[in-house]
DNA sequence: TCCTTCTTTAGAATTATTCCAATTTCAACT
DNA sequence: AGTTGAAATTGGAATAATTCTAAAGAAGGA
């Protein structure tokens, strides 16, 4: 069994819980985030796929994209101003955004301090989501 | 004394430690912030401004948020997709986003509790800044 | 098969931001 | 006070990322 097998199982799986069709297109954009877990923007995902499945449109990139994010399958990751990335990492995770290779690193995110971080939170707020991102140097060649 | 007068002080201050000229292009955008702490967009700064310097051009005000940003005197803040929204709160703080209203809220962030989140980046990594990011709903009327 | 719905596609449109070239301002120095 | 050069502002054009739109293409069920 291929790893791309594996793959769109659970991609299948995700999609139909959620009511939606599984396609090529949705196919080869998640395999594609999950071969290269660089989190890439929309556009370097579009020429990745593109090999693969030539006539795919960008706009088709942004709707799996979109559609693999409502599956909860991907996050979308947004650093200050610059396009949207994406990352298959489903485990509770913080990023690490290298200033000067450019690069993304995931970073572990311990559920003990995740807690004692929603606790700072005010009576009243409720939340679904946490961004935690860092900005700096990674010295260790990774 | 107005609170005009002791902002553009401390701008005054600010800009000169920085080699930089006060203009009064540069007084309007940060007592825009100052006075409305609601994490205003660029344009929303633009029409605030615009009363008080008809003249003022949405070029000037971009340039004159991100010079405020370089001094040290505002943060630039972005959520997933949306424009940069600016806030003058130089404490550290996460921010709330409030999925209903769309309103961003500073939440207080303990110093012992920042340390505790730097402390999980592997050796190696050297963090300049930390944006943590809350998104949900706030059912407390504030 | 037919029908309805979901999906994809190409290109236009929108949004946010930056760039650029031409003034304007202003502090420093005659 | 006048000149000069750097810094700042301006309006409009340009760019980048994303979304929208309308039409064509699949796909599952009666």
């Amino acid at each position: 069994m291929s790893t791309h097998a594996i793959h769109s199982d659970a991609l299948a799986q995700k999609l139909a819980d959620s009511g939606l069709r599984n396609t090529p297109q949705r196919e080869v954009v998640y395999d594609a985030l999950l071969t290269k877990r660089d989190h890439p923007t929309a556009d370097e995902v579009f020429v990745r796929v593109k090999p693969q499945l030539p006539g795919i449109s960008l706009a088709t990139v942004y709707n799996c994209l979109e559609t693999l994010v409502q599956c909860d399958l991907v996050r979308a990751v947004n650093f200050e101003r610059g396009p949207t990335r994406y990352c298959p990492n489903l485990h509770p995770h913080a990023h690490f955004h290298d200033e000067t290779t450019g690069a993304t690193h995931d970073i572990e995110l311990p559920t003990t301090l995740l807690a004692k971080i929603k606790a700072i939170l005010p009576p009243g707020y409720d939340a679904d989501a946490i961004e935690i991102t860092f900005r700096g140097k990674a010295s260790a060649p990774r």
